[in-house]
DNA sequence: GCCATTTATCGAACCGTTTCGATATGAATT
DNA sequence: AATTCATATCGAAACGGTTCGATAAATGGC
């Protein structure tokens, strides 16, 4: 690999020239910025980013933290946000914590190690102290899908109060009063804000919460399998179901199919979340989907106009709350 | 940030004492480890993993090349290989070249230019002529699900012959002879191989490929949904369709869904590859699934082998080839 | 008690950049 | 002609480690 000194030496200008040339054209000679681009040409050169990182104290990496690489959902904004940051000349550096604040603490010291230029992280922890870590870090960061209390950064994430809200009018309107609510992880912000939409909506259309058909637990479609199955067993079963992500959705779904209960003709079924395949799914499930593609610019915008701010502070604090849209399938029906 | 000289000057040794310290502790007397220890704890010294990079000429990092991240067969992967270097203290940066062998070229540059210590890739590119950016790379690599001609380098896939045939023969047992095959990408390893596994079984049984049911295209949704389209829409309808991947054949059950032809009453279909949440798509579709965790073991395996090796050469080129696991479903069933 | 060998530690060079203060050159001002 | 100023270029010092040859001290054999 061809170095800035041999760069220099083929031009006979020194690597200071030659560096300076690189970075600041303007400030060269004309004679001097065409031997070095020929020079530089020649031999092939170009500048070692490990090099220029350990100069510049970080790196041209930019770190993605989420709870669950599967989940179709990040896959979707992996894309998006790769392909934006190499547009800019980052790289992506994808981990998965698996859900546990432990690993994730783990994963972000490794990752500030690195001297990571920036970060987007969607957090998995419940409680402030589990935020100790976020706060630690010092460089840019934009929170993404969840928000930790008590921890100061730019945050992206669709309204999840509307989300489930649109969904629960939906079914309102349809005729449903017995509307069960299959929660996701206890405590998690999208989880409060979920759950909130529901309730109001319910509230707000004069009916009461049955609290027994209230279930929170977990984002999994075991959870939402297990759930669905306690739900539709029961005698005075509910005549709606609502989950509050698409993995559950599914869960749900699948424990329909077991128990041979007629979607949407027995029971009707809506979730938050696009589902991946959804054209394949039978019935197709009436969703609220996140806008991704919005979501992944919104984030990787932010977190650049950090990374290339000199001054920190001069930035202030943002949140991006992007609208969900509704799209209805045939997984819900009018009662009666 | 405590440097190696904070440790050094708090421990009263030199920088090289605590590096070959940290480094290689038994060469050192017990007293100076035991204060270089203190030091380090007491400072909260970890070190500057750039700064190491720069001076081993290679960062700890790996690079993961795919075609498209979106497809859960590549997510899955992802999150087993990202595991498994982070438990060796190494980071996972992907990238998508969306299929095309110059946005691969580029995304291979970028990554040699940092310096990963190896690679896993999966090219998309058709010809020899377009791997000569592989064949230039220096750099421990392994190649995944695709091959490519003339390039030197381990390899970890699935056996492609044996997922068609497996399937072509299960159709044939069912009764069936009029099999149309709706193929992937035509040159693509992958594609050339599944294709022969369907051609060689169905001629092992006797019977005829009728090449007008031969559909050689493209890995993709879309043209799995066109290809079947195609095929249903003939007087002289095949009884049985096998998709080359999972994302085809979920374009083909959506064809058959929207031109109402019932599966498996009408038309059997299988594919390769599992398919995302297949408990709820309907019907349960028989595939060939590939051993996914077993295939990102292999890799990172055989990628630590050689980043670990002081001498490439001394290591032999090895081609790790997994069965794949038939898995009957509700899409295929016995003709008349 | 002397020389050879091993063991523990150190200094300095190096990895490939960036950046800052210094210097040289020529143009403009007086 | 002397002084000031802007411009173009350069040398050297970082950044934070690793590594190698040198040195000093300890050990062992005779």
């Amino acid at each position: 690999m061809a170095t800035i000194r041999d760069v220099a030496r083929l031009a006979g200008v020194s690597i200071s020239t030659v560096s300076l040339t690189l970075s600041a054209p303007e400030r060269v000679s004309d004679e001097t910025r065409r031997k070095v681009a020929d020079a530089a040409a020649q031999v092939g050169y170009s500048a070692n980013p490990i090099a220029q990182s350990l100069k510049r104290g970080r790196s041209r990496l930019i770190g993605m933290v989420v709870s669950d690489i599967t989940n179709p959902f990040f896959g979707n904004l992996l894309l998006e946000i790769e392909s934006c940051a190499m547009a800019d000349n980052y790289l992506v550096v994808v981990s998965d914590t698996a859900g546990s604040p432990a690993n994730e603490a783990m994963i972000l010291n490794h990752l500030s190690g690195q001297r990571v230029a920036g970060m987007i992280l969607s957090p998995c922890g419940l409680y402030a102290d589990d935020a100790a870590h976020i706060k630690r870090l010092s460089m840019p960061l934009v929170l993404f899908d969840h928000k930790v209390d008590g921890v100061q950064s730019d945050y992206v994430g669709t309204d999840n109060v509307l989300a489930s809200a649109m969904l629960t009018e939906h079914l309102i309107r349809l005729g449903h009063s017995r509307i069960a609510y299959i929660g996701g992880t206890t405590g998690l912000y999208t989880a409060v804000g979920r759950l909130r939409g529901y309730v109001q909506t319910m509230q707000a259309s004069g009916l009461t919460v049955d609290p027994s058909l209230v279930v929170d637990g977990r984002y999994s479609g075991q959870f939402g399998y297990e759930a669905a199955m306690r739900l539709m067993t029961r005698p005075d079963r509910p005549t709606a179901v609502l989950a509050a992500s698409n993995v559950m959705a599914l869960g749900a779904l699948q424990a329909l199919n077991d128990l041979s209960i007629a979607c949407p003709d027995e029971v009707s079924l809506a979730g938050i979340d696009d589902v991946p395949w959804s054209a394949v799914i039978r019935p197709r499930i009436t969703m609220a989907i996140q806008p991704v593609e919005e979501l992944a610019r919104s984030a990787i915008t932010m977190l650049m106009r950090r990374i290339g701010a000199t001054d920190q502070a001069a930035i202030p604090q943002m949140d991006v709350i992007l609208a969900p849209r509704l799209k209805i399938g045939e997984s819900t029906r009018r009662l009666g």
